[in-house]
RNA sequence: CGCGGGAUAGAGCAAUGGUAGCUCGUCGGGCUCAUAACCCGGAGGUUGUAGGUUCAAGUCCUGCUCCCGCCA
């Protein structure tokens, strides 16, 4: 399976964001992790195909919909713009947007379930049932807090009487665990998939429901007009139908491996990014549902990567604190600071501050300290001094060979992208002790000029790989040093 | 006993069971190519607490206290 993986395109996926709010630090976070990756593996390996978008059924939707006077389709659409406007202007680079109410995605979805109730992987059954309308989600007696809340939206869940297909899950938790065991399916960090593997015991994790009855706001269940599908299976199988739309591959008639070969040089996904709330969601139920459908093992969903969550000043971001980092506006800030590179400050501040799995904590004292001694002091400043000396001196020539080390390529093979950063950060600070040790000024003045000028031409080397190395955490700012480099005269990040 | 994360230098964090390190701050020194930058050195820790396992524990086990998140 190696093999035929190695010259496909990178499939990297962010989440599907649900469409309850507008995109915070948390959305833009875990939507930059998968940008970079796509952007390195697009500069440095055989391309890379990245997917995000907006995930629009269920209850809670049609239920702001009809307080803000406007039909479901016309809510989700005004929704879906602000999202999309926000990720563009943030320079995020997706190569397809999924909407789950797009026509040929809600079409694949009722191939999909009608596939599994064919295969017997979905059945009938009635229950009676806990529902919370706040997590769009199920939840067991076990699960709820005290005074019967729900775990996790502090409602109370309804009770609810449904007919409803379920999906037997039971019959490949064995599987699942299997495949998660023998790194079939990796998850990053390790304690993340041990935390699943404890999941797949727990008994609670079992067939449940992906229809319901009572959410009109859904894409309808083809062998059933009462229901509608569940919106997880809806979310994540947009995975796999935005290859479709956005290659404009027809599937009607064809079977599942038919399919499969349509979108073999995308599918499957080497990279799927995820938070830790909707981790059973991907880590469980999407392998499952794959399996289900016919997916052999060896197209199912190589790498997932779970996300802490930002706090900042070791608090939750809340608006009652004054807390919140608002992505926005910090961009817009260092817009005016910098030559408009707000996004790759931003950028930069939230990859180094959080390494990956962990909860990172970010103010906006840490967001000026970090841009302050980071940026300004070390890439700023050497780019300057390096080059003001080669120009000074009369030494100046552009670069023409780029050596990247390996460290720097293995730390974003394994999605450690603060690794990486700290690969460049030492060679920076290499630099500033060469200099000190190499005293260019002294060699001038004794008239050493060609001890001088190979030290000069090494500097302007390693620059110029940290000038490629850098570009897809920060493309713009790379732009910037590259015309350093080119000799244009300007100053990338100004004292505040 | 809902789930999960955490407690290590003034602050923020790191340490396959084997000499507790890093960044910022602080103190002292150096340098002038650069954006008041940069380089060198010093001070500063009984690793939350009580036990246990071990030749060896920040690290493993048990109890306790406190903090935090459940929104990607």
């Amino acid at each position: 399976m190696a093999s035929d993986q190695k010259n496909k395109t990178f499939f990297v996926t962010a989440p599907l964001y649900y469409l309850n709010g507008e995109p915070h630090l948390g959305h833009y976070y875990a939507t930059t992790i998968a940008d970079v990756m796509a952007r390195y593996h697009k500069q440095f390996e055989s391309g890379a195909f990245f997917l995000t978008g907006t995930d629009e059924h269920g209850q809670k939707v049609a239920e702001a919909a009809q307080k803000n006077n406007l039909s479901p389709q016309e809510h989700t659409d005004k929704l879906s713009s602000i999202w999309q406007d926000t990720w563009k202007s943030s320079g995020l680079s997706y190569d397809y947007f999924a909407r789950t109410t797009n026509p040929i995605h809600k079409s694949f979805c009722q191939f999909v379930i009608t596939k599994l109730l064919a295969s017997d992987d979905v059945y009938l059954h009635q229950y009676e049932a806990l529902y919370c309308v706040g997590a769009e989600a199920f939840v067991t007696q076990s699960e709820l807090r005290e005074g019967g809340l729900c775990p996790d939206h502090d409602e109370k869940p309804q009770i609810v009487l449904e007919n409803n297909y379920f999906f037997r899950l039971t019959k490949y938790k064995d599987k699942i665990r299997q495949l998660i065991e023998n790194g079939t399916i990796e998850i990053v960090p390790e304690s993340r998939k041990n935390e699943t593997l404890e999941l797949l015991k727990n008994p609670d994790v079992g067939d449940f429901s992906v229809t319901r009855e009572k959410v009109s706001w859904g894409i309808p269940v083809p062998f059933d007009p009462n229901q509608t599908l569940y919106v997880w299976i809806d979310a994540l199988f947009s995975y796999m139908s935005g290859i479709l739309v956005s290659q404009n591959i027809d599937i009607t008639d064809l079977s599942v491996e038919e399919i499969l070969d349509r979108i073999q040089d995308i599918w499957a996904p080497n990279l799927q990014i995820l938070g830790k709330d909707i981790m059973k969601f991907h880590t469980i139920f999407w392998p499952a549902f794959l399996l289900a459908l016919g997916v052999p093992e060896d197209k199912l969903p190589k790498t997932m990567l779970v996300t802490g969550f930002f706090l900042s000043g070791g608090r939750k971001m809340s608006k009652s604190i004054g807390n919140v980092i608002v992505p926005q506006d910090i961009i817009e800030e260092f817009n005016q600071i910098t030559n408009n590179l707000g996004n790759d400050v931003l950028r930069y501040v939230i990859l180094r501050e959080m390494r990956i799995g962990n909860d990172g904590d970010i103010t906006t004292e840490k967001i000026m300290g970090v841009y302050e001694s980071e940026l300004v002091n070390k890439f700023g400043n050497t780019f300057s001094r390096v080059v003001g000396m080669a120009k000074k001196y009369d030494m100046f020539a552009k670069s023409e060979t780029i050596n990247i080390p390996e460290e720097y390529h293995q730390a974003m093979k394994n999605y450690d992208i603060y690794e990486a950063i700290h690969t460049l950060l030492e060679k920076i600070s290499l630099i500033g002790q060469e200099i000190e040790t190499t005293k260019p000024w002294e060699l001038y003045k004794t008239g050493q000029i060609e001890v001088l000028g190979q030290n000069i031409s090494k500097w302007l080397q390693d620059l110029a790989w940290i000038t490629e190395a850098i570009k897809p955490i920060m493309p713009k700012t790379s732009e910037q040093m590259q015309k350093l480099l080119n000799g244009e005269s300007l100053h990338i990040f100004p004292r505040l």
